[in-house]
DNA sequence: TCTGGGGTCCTAGGACCC
DNA sequence: TCTGGGGTCCTAGGACCC
């Protein structure tokens, strides 16, 4: 079984926001270098999709709501539905927090015929959609992951597709090549070339046609796809092996001792997230994108595996120091890898001679956010309730005073620093105000 | 006013080792 | 008196996925 929320992101936002139900919303970067994460069906329908730049959704959807984003939110509606996943099987494999395979051979004995299955899935989405407070998913049933995904693929939105066993082949060879997993842009413009539009143009193709021409992986890989043979496990458990933090500028940066404070925050981020993960690194990586969306990465790997902020920082701002950052940076990344479960300090060496900056904490904000008050936050206000962000700028805020269980509530306008208006605190999680 | 952020996997060349 | 052969590790870049 493959499950895909439908317009996840956007799903939740008009779940918590009724004035937002039936119209069109996008969420994603507000910045002026955001893209689209996820649009609602109504902005699609203008031709906004994933990945397109925000000021292109902006434009095709201008009476869109533009909101940038509540994680908490989602990843406590994607813990409901994995909970939901895990009653039909041990085996479940989350690909992201909307969507995921489920192994049902492994989930014990059941009666594995079309009609059961049929079941088994209308079940599961009604009680999906009770127990999210009315999110709805798509189910896609097949002898495969890739059969299954296929399915699910075809029953959005809100739907089941089961792929009956014998009919792989068959129900596939229409379709784009470009729907099997792994074609991407740049494999389709080189099956294009070779006269390949569809999966039955594959099956043409002879496996050693294919590994000439994209490599032996991905051209077994291909060959073995086209005619629905795919024999991949569902892995419930993947170990993590790289941890990494990066951010894209508002305006480019070029000065060095910026990037190198940006640098230092960034290793902070990863180190955090590698302590809290009982982890230690051996490799740390730099990756920098340039004003023309070139980028190139610098990594080095240390003789021994470490958590300490001060050697992660000092190495990456000493990789960071290597490259000429004088015509400006668009993005900068800190990242690690060879991730181990044992520290091997003692064999660390830090041969550089530079002095190692003490990376202070609560360092001074190094870009302007584009508001204190993000679109679509939620918000308490002491006498008005709870609510989310409208909009915000020339020190004002625009809040509407809703929430998933009231209707539509009204509006109101304050000063931004209203000392009666805060950042409501996420039921399950900390708070990060700001 | 082009083009996010967090990942995984693959390829290819060079160093190094036996 | 050409320039072996295989394996692993490291680095860098690129494709792809959600």
């Amino acid at each position: 079984m493959h499950l895909d929320l439908d317009a996840f992101f956007a799903a939740v936002e008009q779940r918590d926001k009724p004035s937002l139900r039936g119209k069109p919303v996008i969420v994603g970067g507000i910045g002026l270098r955001g893209v689209v994460s996820t649009a609602s069906y109504e902005a699609r329908r203008f031709g906004v999709g994933s990945a397109m730049a925000m000021h292109e959704a902006r434009r095709r959807c201008p009476n869109a709501a533009f909101l940038s984003g509540r994680f908490h939110a989602y990843r406590a509606a994607s813990a409901i539905v994995m909970g939901l996943l895990h009653e039909l099987s041990p085996l479940v494999e989350p690909l992201s927090l909307d969507e995921a395979f489920v192994d049902l051979a492994a989930g014990g004995p059941r009666p594995l015929d079309t009609g059961a299955l049929l079941g088994v899935a209308a079940d599961l989405r009604a009680r999906l959609t009770a127990a999210t407070g009315g999110l709805t998913a798509s189910v896609g049933l097949g002898s495969s992951k890739f059969m299954a995904k296929v399915a699910s693929e075809l029953a959005k939105p809100d739907g089941i597709r089961l792929v009956e066993p014998g009919t792989e082949v068959a129900t596939i060879a229409g379709l784009p090549a470009r729907a099997i997993p792994g074609v991407g842009p740049a494999t389709m413009d080189r099956l294009s070339r070779l006269g390949v539009s569809t999966i039955a143009d594959l099956q043409q193709l002879s496996a050693a046609e294919l590994v000439r021409e994209l490599g032996k992986s991905s051209g077994e890989h291909l060959h073995r796809m086209a005619f629905a043979a795919d024999d991949r496990p569902v892995e419930p458990e993947r170990e993590t092996k790289s941890i990494s933090v990066e951010d894209t500028f508002e305006h480019d940066i070029a000065d060095a001792a910026v990037l190198s404070r940006i640098a230092d925050r960034h290793a902070a981020q990863v180190v955090e997230r590698l302590s809290a993960a009982a982890l230690f690194a051996r490799t740390v990586t730099v990756k920098v994108r340039w004003p023309d969306f070139s980028s190139v990465s610098r990594s080095r790997t240390l003789d021994g595996a470490t958590d300490r902020l001060e050697v992660v920082a000092q190495v990456a701002r000493n990789l960071l120091d290597g490259l000429d950052t004088s015509q400006g940076v668009r993005l900068l990344g800190v990242g690690v890898s060879g991730l181990v479960e044992v520290a091997q300090e003692p064999l660390f060496d830090l041969e550089t001679s530079s002095p190692g900056r003490v990376v202070e904490e609560a360092e001074a904000p190094l870009t302007r956010r584009p508001s204190g008050w993000p679109a679509g936050t939620d918000v308490v206000h002491e006498r008005h309730g709870a609510g989310w962000v409208w909009g915000s700028g020339l020190g004002r805020v625009t809040v509407r005073f809703e929430t998933a269980a009231t209707g539509p509530g009204p509006v109101r306008t304050f000063a931004s620093d209203d000392p009666e208006l805060t950042v409501a605190v996420p039921a399950a999680s900390p708070a990060v105000p700001g």
